[in-house]
DNA sequence: CTAGGGTTAG
């Protein structure tokens, strides 16, 4: 019996083969060698045709296996060989692949382009979405000149690529030129131009010509309704994405997860739960795409019961942390966040693949906890033992330990080499850190100088970090520079209010303070609660309200509380008046004091873990000065581990002793 | 060919 591969024996067996095929049945391969005037007849040489095929489909494979330059050269290498370099198929598949692996057009793929004699429409296509994919719009733009001079009618998938271009570089009037032009052309718009359309108004931020797009488009599919739908909740109007999203008709696994992250991205965790509760209700199988946007939630969530629920539903999904990196990622953020910074480092450990998501997100993890020097240590392993570039979150990352660290000149040289060394631009939110860096370390003037030389015009973050250094550092002066253009900024963020008015009561100045309280009134602001509260195991939430008065405990925690303020005292624990911002009594600042929420949290706690276990308590503002010194001291006296986390950060406090070094 | 993506500071 004659093989295929051998070449003796054939032209036999595939004749037969292949003359049982209905003749529009020829394979896309069999009509460009004929085109191409290699073969004549696909029936006269099936065994040409045959084998060729057969080629093609391992060199397809092969290319759609290739990780890196030098294989695709060397599959190259049996194109050529093999007589393929003229098959507009394979070559097409050939650039497509380059594109894929980000290798520049030019020169190579381009090149391969310009030696095949007879260039059909995906030839063509695939080198101006090359062009399009690397932001070189005046390329793209030029091959399409260049194909209709070779006589070439442009596919809908043309003008796709050619919106893409577009798109990437935000030019909307040529973007609309050539959308009129598939009209012109065609008479209609396909509804893959309709959606890469859609793209680009979404990108150049006009919503309402994307959303006109979409409506008049006469034919539309999922693909049209999740990019609304993703733009809307992108814009911050989760309204209009969930009423476009109930009414699409047939929801796939993209759609409920832009819904999902939607509702991340927007901080409604608890939406987004619920969202990936009736995407599993409705039969639709979560993603890892779908899986990390829920794990994202159960994060902000920031509770351990939901951390055992997100991993829960990973793994019955199939998805580890060890073999997935998007989830494997997402853990890491989501661990930190619930105040389990050591299995965050575990499941970092244990990841095969680890990108720039992975470093960053343990980076911020081990910042966020007071852990600067692992910070620091993983970002040098980083940039000097693997290929993984930093960016711009990455140094958020090693800025933010710098800071918390006091390690002002570290950072310094970080922030210089950032854009020297990795070409990261200073973004606000980078000298946000800076700002925060300098500030915390007292050098006030220093950070002001900062945001006055800054590249780009300062946001609320940069000013409200000065601000903050000025609270720790109880310096009015600046403070109110600071507040001056920070409240123009964010007019209504009462936490801005309040921290000014921290600074003029830490300073003893209350007329200041009552100047601030009246801006308040003026504006009609409320100030937020305070709330702390920690989960017990079973599962339950305790709340604590400032005096507490409610709680059915509240005499056992009071009486707790007044013994522990005893031992405290021995070791110097003297209530920080100052952290009281009115102008009351001492006797009346002392018993505000006692009350504040976290204190009554620890009370608690106490008296309801045991002697061995790690006490977990959440605030939903700033720690004051005086709760922080407590609970410092108190974790001595008790020799509890105490783990806070307030609207900033972690606290660990330990033997006595913080993680942020008394530094926050 | 066109859609969803994990990490961001005060």
């Amino acid at each position: 019996m004659a093989r295929h591969g051998a070449s003796s024996g054939i032209s036999s067996h595939s004749r037969r083969f292949s003359t049982a095929v209905n003749p529009i049945n020829i394979s896309l391969l069999s009509k460009q060698l004929i085109q191409l005037g290699r073969i004549n007849n696909p029936d006269t040489f099936p065994e040409i045709t045959h084998q060729k095929e057969l080629q093609a489909s391992s060199l397809t494979s092969k290319l759609d296996d290739c990780t890196g330059l030098h294989q695709i050269k060397q599959v190259h290498a049996h194109v050529i060989r093999q007589g393929h370099d003229q098959s507009c198929y394979i070559i097409t598949k050939l650039i497509r692949t380059l594109t894929r692996l980000g290798v520049p057009m030019d020169p190579y793929p381009r090149r391969v382009m310009e030696l095949v004699q007879f260039r059909n429409p995906f030839l063509w296509t695939a080198v101006i979405r090359g062009y399009a994919v690397q932001g070189n719009l005046s390329e793209a733009v030029s091959m399409y000149g260049c194909m209709r001079k070779e006589g070439i009618t442009p596919a809908s998938f043309t003008f796709s690529a050619l919106l893409k271009a577009c798109g990437s570089v935000g030019d909307l009037s040529l973007g609309r030129q050539f959308h009129a032009q598939t009209f012109r052309l065609s008479g209609f718009c396909s509804v893959y131009v309709g959606n890469t359309m859609i793209d680009l108004y979404v990108k150049c931020g006009s919503m309402e010509c994307a959303r006109k797009v979409f409506d008049e488009m006469p034919e539309r599919d999922v693909i049209s309704w999740t990019e609304l739908i993703a733009a809307y909740a992108k814009a911050w109007d989760m309204d209009s994405a969930a009423e476009l999203f109930e009414n699409l008709p047939k929801k796939d696994i993209v759609a409920w997860t832009a819904m999902v992250t939607g509702f991340v991205q927007n901080a409604k965790p608890q939406e987004a739960l619920e969202y990936f509760h009736r995407m599993e209700m409705s039969g639709v199988l979560p993603d890892e795409v779908a899986v990390a946007g829920f794990i994202s939630a159960c994060a902000q969530l920031g509770a351990s019961k939901y951390a055992d629920r997100a991993v829960e539903i990973a793994l019955k999904s199939g998805y580890s942390p060890s073999g997935h990196v998007v989830i494997g990622s997402a853990l890491i953020d989501m661990y930190s966040k619930c105040g389990d910074v050591e299995e965050a480092v575990n499941v970092f450990e244990s990841m095969n693949n680890k990108n720039v998501f992975s470093y960053s997100s343990m980076i911020l993890g081990l910042a966020m906890h007071g852990r600067a020097r692992e910070a620091l240590d993983l970002f040098h392993y980083m940039v000097k033992q693997t290929t993984i570039k930093p960016n711009t979150v990455t140094f958020v990352g090693v800025l933010t330990a710098c800071s918390h660290a006091g390690l002002v000149d570290q950072g310094r040289q970080i922030f210089a080499s950032m854009h020297q060394t990795f070409g990261v631009e200073p973004t606000c939110d980078l000298y946000t850190c800076m700002v925060d860096l300098l500030g915390r370390a007292g050098r006030l003037q220093e950070a002001l100088e900062v945001i006055k030389t800054m590249s780009v015009e300062p946001h609320g973050g940069v000013w409200g970090a000065l601000l903050g250094a000025c609270r720790i550092h109880k310096d009015p002066d600046v403070a109110e520079i600071a507040a001056k253009h920070l409240f123009e900024i964010e007019p209504d963020v009462i936490g801005n209010y309040i921290l000014l008015c921290n600074v003029y009561a830490s300073a003893g100045d209350w007329e200041g303070v009552l100047s601030v309280r009246k801006l308040i009134k003026e504006k009609g602001l409320k100030k937020t609660p305070a709330v702390s509260w920690v989960v017990d195991e079973n599962g339950q939430t305790h709340k604590f309200f400032p005096g507490n008065m409610n709680h059915p405990m509240s005499d056992k925690i009071q009486e707790t509380l007044e013994e522990l303020v005893q031992r405290l005292t021995v070791l110097g624990y003297e209530p920080d008046l100052r952290s009281v911002p009115y102008n009351a009594s001492d006797d009346e600042k002392r018993s505000i004091l006692i009350c504040h929420t976290e204190k009554l949290a620890l009370a608690f706690s106490l008296l309801t873990t045991s002697r061995d276990s790690e006490i977990k308590i959440m605030k939903n503002l700033r720690m004051c000065q005086d709760c922080h010194t407590f609970m410092r001291l108190a974790s001595e006296v008790t020799g509890r581990v105490i783990i806070m986390r307030d609207n900033m950060r972690f606290h660990h406090f330990r033997n006595g002793a913080c993680s942020c070094g008394d530094f926050w």
